[in-house]
DNA sequence: TTAAAAAGTTAGACTAGTCTAACAAAATTA
DNA sequence: TAATTTTGTTAGACTAGTCTAACTTTTTAA
């Protein structure tokens, strides 16, 4: 089936949505406000989608992707995260710099270009980000990640991906001297206000909670590192 | 200035046209065979980027390009050869894949990742099929090519592109053992209907006149090679 | 348990880009 | 040069995607 440029957005968003919120169940307004629309304009949309049998949804009730809205959704996404890959890995560009042309690149429709992309990348498994990057079967590979904000005083976990693309906060990050895969030990944190004493590579930063709560990190007990799954 | 993606289409085909044509005065018939819309279709749009400055007509008359739309028309040629040479060289694709996907991609707006993706290919100055890629700042390294038709019996020349870019007659060149760069030496034509005797690496083939008529090459006399300007 | 707030739906309007079909001007050719 | 053909213009209609604003249903909380 082929879906238009705005399509393949609101399934996109659907997806995000869903994953983000771990139900797959997902309120209209959610999704016009992920994307930016009217609740008007985001109704007629899945009035649309309803009727291509990518989402299902009663009227007043929660929406849901179909196995086939699914299956483009992730295709979608893992366009966006191959991009991002190439742009950061071939073409040098900083990690906070590439969502934004990904937005662009995830919509071109070739499956060859994509499957050839994969390959070129030697089929990576995440993202600059550390964002989980579908296979051409949809499969993503399942991280046992928690946020910072998470591990216990005097604890060394490493860094897997960030929460919040943005791009503020991914400059942020690097100011800290943080990056995937990096080592983090927790020194200290505060009772009343969560802000953590942090050490990377030799160096200590204070940050907030708003901060350890975007930070993706797993344990360094051994088991859980990184491209396991 | 933000283009839509239908206005980019119709400043690269007129800019198509008053290249192959080689007068910058193009009809609005020509436009809109060109762009697979009908008369009135072309007619509005043409009223639209007249109203953004650039293109110039008056009613019933030719159309130009202003220099602000042949600006904008390079930079998405350039965007276009760019991304077909990263098809071709990176990705692997063959010659006659390539025209499709880069349709798309030329529409792609990161003036960034353009000049980063130029570097990536090591500023190539032409494309798969030998047409010449348009510089950051818009400047075409000119050839002084000549088709296979035009080569005199006996000579031999070294082709440098095609005029013709689908697939159907770039997959006919492969059949023939002819590619960017190789000699081909002229044997023999008939007087009758133009089919040409071609040698090419030790293999002899016989051509029509629309063959070498689609065929670009330079003469092998030492100072018209390939990449000089 | 009902009133208020939040969430979802519908109708009508707008824009960009397309079409068809009628019409006007320019070019061709007899 | 006048008739015919080709080319260009205009008007009215359609679709996709958006909006606003009125309205309905569901949820929340007093």
């Amino acid at each position: 089936m082929l879906l238009s440029y705005t399509e393949e957005n609101y399934l996109k968003a659907l997806l995000k949505i869903s994953l983000s919120a771990d139900s797959s169940e997902i309120a209209a307004s959610e999704l016009a406000k992920a994307l930016s629309v009217k609740p008007g304009t985001a109704n007629d949309m899945l009035k649309k989608l309803k009727e291509k049998k990518l989402v299902d949804f009663e009227k007043y009730g929660k929406i849901r992707l179909t196995d086939s809205g699914r299956i483009n959704a992730l295709q979608i996404i893992r366009k966006h995260r191959l991009w991002e890959t190439f742009l950061c890995e071939k073409l040098e560009f900083d990690w906070d710099e590439v969502h934004e042309i990904a937005e662009q690149l995830e919509h071109i429709n070739s499956t060859k270009l994509v499957d050839k992309l994969d390959k070129f990348l030697n089929y990576p498994d995440f993202d600059p980000h550390g964002d989980p990057i579908p296979n051409s079967r949809g499969e993503i590979k399942y991280q046992h990640k928690k946020t910072l904000s998470e591990v216990a005083i005097g604890d060394t976990c490493t860094m897997v991906a960030v929460r919040d693309n943005s791009s503020a906060f991914l400059q942020y990050v690097v100011k800290v001297g943080l990056g995937i895969n990096n080592e983090i030990t927790v020194l200290s944190r505060q009772d009343y206000d969560a802000i953590t004493m942090i050490e990377v590579n030799g160096v200590k930063s204070s940050v907030s909670q708003k901060f350890t709560d975007n930070i993706y990190v797993v344990s360094n007990s051994g088991a859980n590192k990184h491209n396991c799954d």
